[in-house]
DNA sequence: CGATGTTGTAGTCATTCTGACTATAACAGG
DNA sequence: CCTGTTATAGTCAGAATGACTACAACATCG
């Protein structure tokens, strides 16, 4: 099918940085290119805004049809638009990009037109080293990962947003790894206590501890998420 | 001229909530638009991105246009991407909105394509009541204007972004001038010169003391913009 | 020319929040 | 029952805040 228009033809795709925290450390979905252009390279899934729909309704069909589920469970938000001349070879596409996150979620199933698709801890992408590095991103991918990033670690502070990242019931412990995910290094576990337990609504207790951990050690209460959204003041970063 | 692409086709536009300081209040610029569909009502100033900038450049671009000036002498971000699919009744427009704002800026020329152009106080259009409101604004427009209000109110909390607002050199009754303005309400004075003057890099003193006002009182000390762009902790608002 | 009203500048003080701790309670496994 | 591990509670100095009061400088009016 061809269009025709009377002002500058723009393609307009939707790309998704889906984070997950995975073993203790944030994660992104990737999918394989299949075609040109950067055929058998990395990028984040998204694709193209149909007619009757807005950018964020795109942004959940995307969800579901690259996780496989038929309701991603969790957060999505509007990061920003990407719209150099020549971010895509082929023609002009402006990307309207977003940031979605969920509580652990299953290996991905290929999707129709990538090859592959699988999760990458985010810092091996981002600050890869010499022995351990992930691949290079396509079209200007690896820019809007490093903004996703730095959105999720910004609104960490300020917003409730980590309860996102684990599915509930959750102890404090984990909620705190997520925040030890994210940020790189864990808040102080005694002045994290303070400020989750402190804040009206965060979490909500259950009168239900946690299962043993391999690790041992005293079983944690479980909490369930609470109404609040935002934080303040903020928690505290490094 | 027409064009043609195997992809839907969308007209990509940015819009700008152009934003200063006049006669102590947060003002924006409003077109009166000449053509339907709108004809005759306000709307935010901006126009189509051409097929070799980016959005920022279409951005900038506007801004001298609308202002009439050959550079626009203030601070200029994208706030978010607007792309409900009826937003515009004509075509599939999606709209990349940004927030600029300058020192008080002249009031300014009608442009080619608007009947008119003029200031509005901000909190008239928003916060309109019966005896003194402001036109409807056209498409989503009033929606974008409050994003962007919302936007600069944050940013002044965490951000040197206030002296963006004012002219080198300005006195701290001028810059606290900006935050009664956008918050609505005027921060504590000798908390607000301890903040500012304790956030190293967000002003530095000149020896000169500013013009007498009419209202008389004291001369204030006139500053320049420092090199910090951040306010931590952020500064109190209400 | 001094009184007066206005505005800028400096400093106080109780309260809150933070950052860096220490101590204790609960649990698993040997 | 002992031991290592983890969760939970509490302490305390220092920093930042919110709400003030006191003082200095200036313009103008009488």
């Amino acid at each position: 099918m061809t269009y025709t228009s009377e002002h500058p033809p723009f393609a307009v795709a939707v790309d998704l940085a889906v984070f997950t925290i995975r073993d203790g450390a944030l994660a992104v979905l990737l999918v394989e290119r299949g075609e040109e252009p950067f055929a058998g390279s990395w990028a984040l899934p998204g694709g193209f805004v149909e007619p009757d729909e807005d950018a964020e309704q795109a942004a959940w069909r995307e969800l579901r049809e690259e996780t496989g589920m038929d309701r991603f469970p969790g957060h999505l938000e509007q990061l920003r638009t990407y719209s150099a001349p020549d971010r895509d070879p082929r023609q002009r596409v402006v990307s309207i990009a977003h940031v979605a996150l969920a509580p652990d979620l299953p290996e991905p199933q290929a999707g129709t037109d990538a090859a592959d698709a699988r999760w990458w801890v985010v810092d091996d992408l981002l600050e890869g080293t010499a022995d351990i590095d992930g691949p290079t991103l396509a079209f200007d991918h690896r820019q809007i990962l490093l903004d996703a990033r730095e959105r999720v670690r910004a609104k960490l502070e300020y917003t409730t947003l980590a309860t996102e990242f684990v599915a509930e019931p959750f102890t404090l412990p984990e909620l705190r790894r997520v925040y030890a995910a994210v940020w790189g290094t864990p808040p102080d576990l005694g002045n994290f206590r303070r400020k989750v337990l402190g804040t009206e609504g965060f979490v909500v207790p259950t009168d239900v501890r946690g299962e043993a951990t391999e690790a041992g050690g005293r079983r944690a209460l479980l909490y369930r998420r609470g109404t609040a959204t935002v934080v303040q003041p903020p928690m505290a970063r490094g």
